[in-house]
DNA sequence: GTGAAAGCGCTAACAA
DNA sequence: TTGTTAGCGCTTTCAC
């Protein structure tokens, strides 16, 4: 018993106006006699006509939708632990503006060509915003070529694409220096995947205060994880069969922090006392745990909005389109 | 310089056949020569062609669709832990089946009743995933009977409605149990929001299993709270300030029962020889704790891919629409 | 086997 | 001030 839609015409029809005025009259255009407006109105509001907005966005050649394209691979994947304060700053502004939010993820990196390429050409969105892509991703570039409105959430590398990007290197930078200054000397390193700028970035920040500091860079004190709980715990671990000597511990991430804080733990080994931890991203969890864990605080919902932001106006022509737009967000601790 | 988009016409006059023709070329249609064919799809594919979905969906009068509908309020916020879970679930499924994802937040819970309105008007959407909502919302009733597909993520409350919930009387009874067959004897329970259908389930269970091992209910160990971390680690600092007796906890969900842990930890309480804790949704970051939290898990991603599945059937009508279709996930621990 | 034409629901240019 | 017409891109009869 599905039934039928109302529709421009019904209503036109019942208000003894042809679609157009009633068109009009809808979109309160001042043409229209003010006393067949609130007729029409008085009708589209009895029958809850609502436009419909396919046919809107096939007459205007937009569709009002904004997507989000990210590959659901386990270390970019939603349970990525800031991924909802992301979707929750998009969403903010996207249903503060009418526009609508679609969710487009891909079962792999290598799919996310086509899942860019289908957005693009389905015209099923008018913009995109890109979660980071590995460095070595090259589907960006095309996209960025088409001309299409595009925010990249991470350092832009090409000069033409608008970007909203986070201080990592000085996050991470923080993040080492804190340690220091704590008479830390020993500072084991926990990186994410190595093809993400994020990481190397971390990692940038991490030896700029050790030579600040007069700290001797150490390669093996950099072990590469990749932003697992799991692999935090395993860390430590391996250190620990590796007779590895450390008294402190910057991770890439919250979630290998706290992993590397159990297994710690479970040595034996007093959190900070014997090892420091930091983390980096600063979830509500870490301010809970015993002992708390310190962290590089992110503000991803706010680059989430803020990209929402200017991809509007890129959208909405607010904004000249094709101009070096970077944006850096300062990280606080 | 945003390329005009090359469109079904473009592909007919270069391959010099009627639009109509094209179609049903690209359709694979057998009427169609199979030269012709050959013909109009090499060139659609050298001028990388894809249907303008905005256009097909307005002559199909469907939009390939789904819409997940809830109000971005604390309680229920993206910052949930479950909630990128059900993302995933959801998201997988419709990904499968080349359908689209949109996200619809409401910033509060009144302004639900237009968001669900808007949906189902606008067209945007072929069917529409709920969230589970206060058992005082009415708006619910007018969608389920609107006769817009849809499931919903919880008890139906409405014979008709198709829904995919959990057991949380179930959970909250095994969760009672664990604690019971430990010997403990005055067990608190931290509840949600009791406007929530979840919330007065795991209360019931939890009263079940007291009553079944012979244990008194004590109204005065069931603290009202929220679902929030922060309100388990006051919950415990109340009953403190109260000299309210007890040996476990059993918290509504995990992030009450780790804000728990945290309070007892700071009052120099041991968990769980003092006091033990159980709760509710076993998310991940439980089992890194120290001590680790013991939880009910909750198959949130195959609730979210489940719901999914029925609500495409009944899109696709490959299932009878109105018919009593609840489906009752079991819940391990 | 192919093309012409109609129409999904909407809006905008143009006429009246 | 209102109506007529056309067309966004697509698919689907119905002729040929």
């Amino acid at each position: 018993m599905k039934r039928e839609h109302v529709t421009l015409k019904d209503i036109a029809k019942i208000a003894g106006v042809s679609s157009a005025t009633a068109s009009l009259a809808l979109a309160d255009d001042p043409r229209v006699n003010i006393k067949t407006k609130r007729h029409v109105l008085e009708i589209a509001a009895r029958l809850h006509y609502t436009p419909n907005e396919i046919g809107r966005s096939l007459r205007a050649k937009k569709a009002d939708t904004v997507a989000l394209v990210f590959p659901n691979t386990p270390h970019t994947a939603f349970t990525h632990p800031f991924f909802s304060e992301l979707l929750e700053g998009i969403s903010e502004v996207l249903m503060a503006n009418n526009f609508n939010f679609l969710l487009s993820t891909t079962p792999t990196e290598t799919d996310e060509a086509a899942a860019y390429d289908k957005i693009l050409r389905t015209r099923r969105a008018d913009g995109i915003i890109l979660w980071p892509a590995p460095v070595t991703d090259r589907n960006i570039l095309r996209i960025i070529e088409s001309g299409f409105p595009v925010v990249y959430l991470g350092k832009g590398y090409h000069q033409d694409v608008l970007t909203v990007e986070r201080d990592d290197v000085g996050g991470a930078y923080k993040a080492t220096e804190h340690l220091l200054m704590n008479g830390r000397k020993r500072i084991v390193h926990l990186t994410g995947h190595k093809d993400f700028l994020v990481t190397l970035d971390r990692l940038e920040g991490y030896k700029q205060a050790l030579q600040d500091y007069k700290v001797l860079f150490e390669p093996s004190l950099v072990i590469d994880k990749d932003y697992v709980m799991e692999s935090g715990y395993q860390a430590v671990m391996e250190m620990q069969r590796n007779q590895v000597e450390y008294d402190a511990i910057f991770a890439g991430n919250d979630g290998m922090a706290i992993g590397a804080i159990r297994a710690l733990q479970d040595l034996g080994k007093r959190v900070p006392e014997d090892v420091a931890v930091v983390g980096f991203d600063n979830i509500l969890l870490g301010t809970m745990m015993k002992p708390s864990l310190t962290s590089i605080e992110q503000p991803v919902r706010q680059v989430g909005a803020l990209a929402t932001e200017k991809l509007l106006d890129v959208i909405n022509g607010t904004q000249s389109e094709r101009k070096a737009n970077g944006h850096t967000f300062p990280i606080s601790y």
